[in-house]
DNA sequence: TCAGATTGTGCAAACCTTTGCACTGCCTTT
DNA sequence: AAAGGCAGTGCAAAGGTTTGCACAATCTGA
């Protein structure tokens, strides 16, 4: 009763029956007598049997799991795309296995390998920002497992793909800015062999260029992480720049709030002396003071579009289809903790345009 | 290359050797001779070799797999919880597997009846919101499964429990509102079926009478769920009464501050007209305004608590230990949307006491 | 030179399930 | 009465790995 759980052969030695008529009595084969099956029916109830999805997976080479790999959970970020992946996957035959990197390469390719070993069937990933060599993601490819990259891209890499188009959400939210009339935007961007945060980076720069207001180069400044305590130093030397920024646009949600508590403390107003615009829009952000403006991205819908292409690839017949490649687009959400636009300046933009 | 991925016997038959010695080959096994495992190493780098865990698990009953059960991970609650227990198993031989029950007793049973399946060793779980009965965990338990509950209590359930002690956390919480001042404290609560909340409101009870404040049922209120929106009405009902409560001592961060938002759109002021304390201490919690005070939950070392008597018992001998049963102790953090001690009131506690 | 030890390798079973094929009775048909 | 068909069931292999035991070959010592 301990250890050994109850098998089909267990019950066959019970009714003095070969092992197959009972796999066949519980899969309801139509050879088999009515009686046969009922007896082993109410065995199996009996005994609380279960089948063992172990040997299952050995027999078919198929092990009905997809692994996910995340640099971390705690964001809302994260966690909600996964949320989206579950609820695609929990109506399928497939379970998933979450792992997480930890931003770290090193991680990363120690859960490569793993999942690898377990013969998972599929793997979904969203690369450490430390990762700059994907050569483990091509090894699962190369196995003959189907890899789809979510979020954050993996240039050079060869693979379905779900990711948000950061260029633009940055561009939309600095072009606010300077239509707002904030002529000295800073960036408080991310680790740069990120796709997303070299992106909105560029995205930056070319609100910037559109706009014929020169870059200057103190105004950019990259935080070592991503939470709220990585953004306060670098919040600190751009506030104190002798010549001050009017407007932030910080690469998350955390690192904006913690630029718009520095500013609080330093004694700016915002948004009256400083602008501020996030990214992410998480769930708290409507609620600071002032709601923090920001860019929102379709996180639920990244993660069930990600599931559901590595379920059509893992039931898709040989020749594979070609590599798809879906961006979502952000949407800039605009609150209180940037100033609106003055209305004639609303008016030579429209006009200009 | 592409379905089959390479074998012990593979390589065997390429060696004209029998897969016994190549297996012993990759465990280094003393009797073989140095060449043979030589010959054996560089076959198995070359062709990338990776063994088959599911093979492994089949042959040792053991499926090196920790179920982790849990309602959800979006709130940073419990994706901090599976931080900490992800980070003590990593170090082990095991792999979690996170499975999502979105509170709801339907999807929970069916997740054990999957884990059971799957051969998992252990299982960790925080019961869902709806959970009542508690038999699918003891089946888990009858098949010789450790189960340890984190969290949220199942009264009535033999297994080993890492807790919080949510009575106390409230009791301090409501009695540093009795002692500030207020007299009349209000309770957003949660489901009643959870321990976590039951215990809180019990904390707020007994807390009320030490201070000989007697209760009004007008003064609690149960939320429908955990998120902000769900928050709102509840406040409004609590914030619209005709004798309006002095302060509001909420099941969670997201709650408090849908009442803190609910009170300033209502022209009141925090924490001058209505003290707001929470529960969690959300990273965030610091920064909305006023800055929310709340009580702290060590969430991390819970986690990785948990993790560790889970490994702990898999690696025991038969006769099993006594269950354990450890209650963290929360903290009282108070910011700046609950009153300050008048110096009076204070003094007079001090003596008091 | 032969018994006995030592060294290196192979065989086969076990883990649990599924499934193609074969087999045993029995019934029907000619 | 013999042949053919069919219903019901069992056998055995396969999937990948480990491991106790057996076996062969070589070597040691008397």
């Amino acid at each position: 009763m301990k250890k050994g759980r109850v098998t089909i052969t267990d019950m066959a030695r019970t009714l003095r029956i070969a092992p197959s008529t009972v796999s066949r009595a519980l899969k309801d084969h139509p050879a088999l007598r009515k009686e046969t099956k009922e007896a082993v029916r109410a065995l199996a109830k009996e005994l609380d049997y279960q089948p063992n999805l172990v040997a299952l997976s050995l027999l078919k080479k198929k092990s009905n799991t997809i692994g996910v790999v995340v640099p971390e959970i705690t964001s809302h970020f994260f966690s909600a795309i996964i949320t989206g992946i579950q609820d695609v996957i929990g109506d399928s035959e497939y379970n998933i296995m979450i792992c997480l990197s930890n931003e770290s390469y090193g991680e990363e390719e120690v859960i490569i390998k793993k999942l690898l070993k377990m013969r998972v069937d599929g793997v979904l990933v969203s690369p450490a920002s430390e990762t700059k060599n994907f050569d483990h993601f091509k090894s699962l490819q190369k196995s003959g497992i189907p890899v789809v990259v979510f979020d954050r891209d993996c240039p050079g890499l060869e693979a379905d793909k779900v990711l948000v188009d950061d260029y633009i959400g940055a561009f939309e939210a600095v072009q606010y800015l300077t239509r707002s009339g904030c002529s000295k935007i800073a960036h408080l961007g991310g680790p740069l062999n990120l796709s997303t945060t070299k992106h909105r980076l560029q995205g930056y720069l070319d609100a910037l260029e559109k706009a014929h207001i020169p870059l200057r180069e103190e105004y950019v400044v990259h935080v070592p992480g991503f939470s709220y305590e990585d953004g306060l130093i670098p919040s600190e030397t751009l506030l104190g720049l002798e010549d001050r920024p009017d407007a932030i646009f910080a690469m998350n949600d955390s690192i904006a709030i913690s630029a718009m508590h520095m500013a609080k403390q330093m004694g700016l107003k915002v948004p009256e002396d400083v602008s501020i615009i996030g990214f992410d829009d998480e769930p708290h952000s409507p609620y600071f003071t002032p709601s923090l403006s920001t860019v929102w991205q379709p996180v639920y819908s990244l993660g069930m579009l990600s599931a559901r292409i590595v379920l059509q690839r893992l039931q898709e017949e040989e020749p594979p289809r070609a590599f798809r490649e879906e961006i979502f687009k952000p949407e800039l959400v605009i609150r209180a903790s940037s100033r609106e636009y003055p209305s004639k300046a609303w008016d030579l933009a429209s006009i200009g345009k």
